[in-house]
RNA sequence: GCCGGUGUGGCGAAAUGGCAGACGCACGGGACUUAAAAUCCCGAGGCCUUCAACAGCCGUGCGGGUUCGAAUCCCGCCACCGGCACCA
């Protein structure tokens, strides 16, 4: 495995010189050729084969039955029998975020997070849970596509080859996943039920009344003649609204309206939206996928335009996006950026009437609706703007502005979003020539026209305020509209411009006053009166805009969608049924799109043209539906029949028999005291741990937690949330401490880390970096320093004799270094006796470390923990066997192929070594804290908080004890002379301080 | 601009109200060696004094506060990193 140019340095694997004579002929200089710490590079492919053979870290689903020598199956009792949820252990899933396999093969960073989790996968086994750790691969997306438009060959090559070469440098790092279920999201069989999920989605709509979504079969049935469903929605005053509103019309508009009605409902829907064009991608790009007018891939040049794309209606669900937040255990900054992404913002929707030209209000005259956090402000209103494309721009505009406006129009269309929206530009915009009355004061009001004004959010249109608004303040400014103070700010402040809270003033007029109010009663009380005059309501916006989810490109997952004529020739859109599923992507030898702008699937005439006029879509979905699902998938990933079957899904998302199982496998015996939290046993709702990078922090995991909603609400999954817990690893920078880059020339090739110092030592490095959440710089020395510690691991246990001979026998004899590494012996030191009580102290005292750090997943103490344990051992004149037994159980989860090789050595007893029973399931061993305890304890005795001595006392001392060793503290004399003590201040087995008058 | 995070030796870090710098890197000295590598042992925050040691003083981005005691808690500022950014 470690093969490359090692015919040579596998020779080389000890202190011999005798290979240097073989080696120097072929190969360059000295230099790379130190010395191996210990033989990893035959240690670790040794382990590694044996896992896979035994299918060691296979995971079993309710309902299998579990071969007797499987080591799970040993180790809970559960071989040679069906094994059913309740009598598994209760489950811990651990998810990594799948990798996109790139050409460029796996980078330092992946393996961060991996190696964390494959940690905590081991250390949860060996605990006793019944541990699901997968891995797959997201291998849609656009770099296979273009370097298939590149070279003509097929995207399915490059994927197959970089998800090959992916997966060799994961398992060159002995990560614990169960491969047998391994997805892959370009996989047919994979995404056949992307494909279905897609259907769930076009066959729901979101209810208002049950806020959930439900079968659109049921809108359906509210939307005839003869309903047959009536029982199911006679309760619902949004469905039986609707079956009224169907009965009252006119029948020769009904059927007309009854299919674009559904379809505006639905929760996958066509619209004309303005979209992201790249034309060097030939593809429209998400808002995602634009980074500062840019494409993301690529960088090249976006514009705006309107096309027909399928939408997924995420909007419906902000709410409960937001609120389910409060269920889930993620970092704080993380749900900030959700809830942000989400964008929340309360307040009222105002109608304005338009003046006709004459002046006057009239009863027929048209509304403008503005939607605005501040209804108390409503007084300071002193001008109106509608965004470029507002829909009463028309009506509203005077003959005399109609140019000026329209030009203004076309401007504001011809700039990109990126121009518009741009930073600290200078405000532009245009008089309509048009006025409105602000409805609490009566007054007439301009109405403007400004490209600030966005006509995607609120109502597209303001009334504007700007004594307190800093955009309106500005525009006013510029264009000397008058501004009115209504809120006073606390003494000190310019009211001009004052944005934040203060107490309305001047806000009164006929039989309404807000003087006086603070603001947040100044808003309650201006809602009340503009809905009980009518004028307005109350109102709850979100930033969050509808999913944009169809691309125009190859390599992604067709829609499972047809298209046909309706007798007048218009087009209409059908799912295709279930059995038609997976829908293939045609063969093509052109990945490009057509001249005419469709989609590179439309090129495969057969296969768009079903005949009959009938057409297929020929859009495809965007990487990110793949990874939507797909810790779901790895629940069941070979079931033909369902996305994943009930009983797999419920045990795994830990809602077995419907409710969540309250104790853990080893609270109920937890007789020792030992760190082992009871509330850290119960199974969790959904994925237990989930860790990636913050790239992912909105985007994916917003459609991933929508996805899931929509699931369960149809009742195919059991929880609300999908992943219970959610970590960040931090970056891994470059040595320099940029971020790695090609350009900068800072990165880091693992596989060149792992020739030179084996998987062990590069998966304790990422770890004894620093804490798991941090950014940290790469250093090459630091993989030494680690390596160094596994090398005295090595030579703790191993007879450095036998170890001279192992290298001698491998120069003579490369090829029979397998059976010379079998005859290395173990160190004379080694020997079956009872620990000394400082042997046993060390040993505790790192059971602990490692066990609460492991909980707190701090890595990176508990790797120190085990240096300081291995340091001690070090100068021991004996090593106790049960000592060293202990040790390699904790050491396992973080180098587990040194720790099985070394396991493997040591003699059987119990269950140790006994055939079937890997090291890697061998209890976890549990700390005495009473072997910990000091019989006595050096207490740091400090004057005015400074420390002055340290004094020996008996661990059974009392306060008073301690303060009179502490006052007779030989250092502490000269400090206290001469002085009043005014007050000694004890802590018990802490510290004392003496505090003078 | 707004939101979040971080700031400790030459470097990665530890300590989250109680001996600042565990563990590791780099560095210096020693042992082994013909020599080097590897390994093992010892040293090490800064300043001042001293032959040396002891002792002393300073020290966790900056300024203030709470406390017997602050890297840790509170207030104000600065710098860097990440996210959002005309969202009314």
């Amino acid at each position: 495995m470690y093969g490359v140019g090692r015919g040579f340095a596998s020779v080389l694997s000890g202190n011999s010189t005798i290979a240097l004579e073989a080696g120097f002929a072929q190969y360059p200089p000295l230099m790379s050729m130190v010395r191996r710490q210990y033989p990893f590079h035959l240690i670790e492919p040794k382990w590694q084969r044996f896992w896979e053979e035994r299918q060691s870290f296979r995971a079993w689903n309710p309902g299998e039955t579990l071969p007797s020598e499987h080591p799970f199956a040993r180790r809970h009792g559960l071989g040679g029998r069906l094994s059913s949820a309740e009598e598994m252990p209760p489950k811990y899933f651990i998810l990594d975020m799948f990798p996109y396999p790139s050409g460029a093969g796996l980078h330092v960073g992946h393996p961060e997070g991996y190696t964390a989790t494959d940690i905590l996968a081991r250390y949860r086994r060996a605990r006793g849970w019944h541990v699901l750790h997968p891995m797959g691969w997201d291998a849609f997306g656009l770099p296979a596509e273009q370097y298939a438009i590149k070279t003509g060959q097929h995207p399915r090559i490059t994927s197959k080859r970089n998800i090959a070469t992916f997966k060799r440098q994961i398992q060159a790092l002995g990560f614990s996943y169960d491969w047998s279920r391994e997805v892959d999201t370009t996989d047919p069989g994979y995404f056949r039920w992307t494909q279905w999920i897609f259907l769930q989605l076009y066959n729901s709509y979101f209810d208002p009344e049950w806020n959930k979504a439900t079968p659109i079969a049921l809108l359906e049935d509210a939307l005839s003649d003869a309903p047959r469903r009536e029982s199911e929605w006679r309760g619902n005053p949004f469905l039986s609204g609707t079956h009224k509103a169907w009965i009252e019309m006119p029948p020769e508009q009904k059927y007309g309206l009854r299919r674009q009605f559904l379809d505006r409902w639905r929760l996958a829907y066509v619209a004309e939206a303005p979209v992201w064009w790249c034309e060097a991608l030939g593809t429209v790009l998400a808002n995602e996928d634009v980074v500062d007018g840019k494409s993301e891939v690529g960088g090249h040049p976006v514009v705006r335009r309107p096309m027909r794309q399928w939408m997924l209606r995420i909007t419906a669900y902000a709410e409960r996006l937001l609120a389910d937040l409060d269920t889930i255990d993620w970092s704080p900054s993380l749900k900030d950026m959700q809830r942000n992404w989400i964008g929340r913002s309360d307040g009222a929707e105002i109608d304005f009437v338009v003046a006709s030209s004459g002046g006057e209000a009239s009863d027929g005259a048209p509304r403008i609706r503005v939607f605005t956090t501040r209804p108390d402000t409503l007084f300071g209103a002193t001008y109106m703007v509608l965004s470029p494309e507002h829909k009463l721009m028309d009506e509203i505009t005077t003959p005399a502005q109609r140019e000026a406006v329209l030009e203004y129009k076309a401007r504001a269309a011809a700039k990109s979003d990126l121009d518009r929206t741009d930073l600290s530009k200078e405000k532009t915009g245009v008089f309509t020539g048009g006025h409105a009355f602000n409805p609490a004061t009566g007054e007439r009001i301009p109405i403007w026209i400004a490209d600030y004004v966005l006509a995607s959010y609120g109502t597209g249109a303001i009334m504007a305020v700007p004594a307190h608004d800093t955009r309106d303040y500005e525009f006013a400014r510029k264009f000397s509209l008058p501004i009115v103070q209504v809120v006073e700010p606390p003494a000190g402040t310019d009211w001009r411009g004052y944005v934040d809270d203060g107490v309305a003033v001047n806000s009164a007029a006929g039989d309404l006053s807000l003087n006086g109010l603070p603001t947040a009663q100044a808003k309650a009380r201006m809602t009340e009166w503009l809905e009980a005059k009518g004028l307005g309501v109350r109102t709850v916006n979100y930033k969050l805009r509808d999913w944009l989810f169809s691309r125009q490109r190859y390599w992604g997952e067709p829609f499972p969608i047809v298209w046909r004529q309706d007798a007048s020739g218009n087009w209409f859109h059908e799912a295709l049924p279930e059995s038609a599923l997976p829908v293939l992507p045609p063969e093509l030898d052109d990945y490009k799109p057509t001249s005419e702008g469709e989609p590179p699937l439309a090129r495969a005439r057969e296969w768009v043209h079903l005949g009959e006029g009938v057409r297929r879509e020929t859009n495809t979905m965007p990487q990110w539906a793949g990874s939507c699902w797909y810790y779901l998938r790895f629940l069941d990933a070979r079931n033909d029949a369902v996305f994943v079957s009930r009983a797999a899904e419920r045990y795994w998302m830990g809602t077995s028999d419907g409710r969540p199982r309250s104790v853990g496998p080893e609270s109920d015996t937890d007789a020792s005291g030992s760190s082992c939290a009871a509330a850290d046993a119960a199974p969790r709702p959904g994925v237990d741990l989930y860790v990636g990078g913050t790239e992912h922090a909105v985007l994916h995991l917003l459609y991933a937690r929508f996805w899931h909603k929509v699931l369960y609400d149809l009742g195919h999954v059991s929880t609300p949330e999908p992943f219970y817990r959610l970590v960040n690893q931090g970056l891994i920078l470059g040595e320099d401490g940029q971020k790695m880059s090609k350009s900068r020339g800072n990165v880091v090739n693992p596989d060149a880390i792992l020739d030179e110092y084996g998987a062990d030592a590069f998966r304790l490095y990422e770890m004894f970096m620093g804490p798991l959440q941090d950014s940290k710089p790469w250093s090459t020395k630091g993989v030494e320093g680690v390596y160094r510690f596994l090398g005295r691991v090595w030579r703790l246990f191993i007879d450095e004799r036998s170890e001279t001979e192992f290298e001698q026998n491998c120069a003579a004899e490369p090829r029979r270094a397998a059976e010379h590494l079998e005859a290395i012996r173990l160190s004379p030191k080694i020997e079956e006796a009872a620990p000394a009580p400082a042997q046993l102290k060390a040993l505790h005292a790192c059971i602990q470390k490692v066990t609460e750090d492991l909980d707190g997943l701090r890595f990176n103490t508990a790797i120190s923990a085990m240096m300081v344990f291995v340091n001690e051992a070090m100068t021991w004149p004996n090593r106790p066997v049960p000592v060293l037994r202990d040790f390699l159980i904790l050491l396992q989860p973080f180098a587990p192929h040194l720790a099985e090789e070394l396991a493997s050595r040591l003699p059987p007893a119990g269950e140790w070594g006994a055939e079937g029973l890997d090291l890697a399931y061998q209890p976890w061993p549990r700390f005495d804290p009473a072997l910990l305890i000091e019989e006595t304890l050096e207490i740091p005795v400090q004057v005015n908080g400074k420390l002055r001595d340290v004094v020996r006392v008996p661990v059974t001392a009392t306060a008073p004890e301690f303060e009179r060793a502490a006052l007779a503290a030989p250092k502490v004399q000269p400090f206290i002379e001469g002085k009043t003590v005014k007050k000694v201040i004890v802590v018990p087995k802490k510290l004392v301080n003496i505090a003078l008058g």
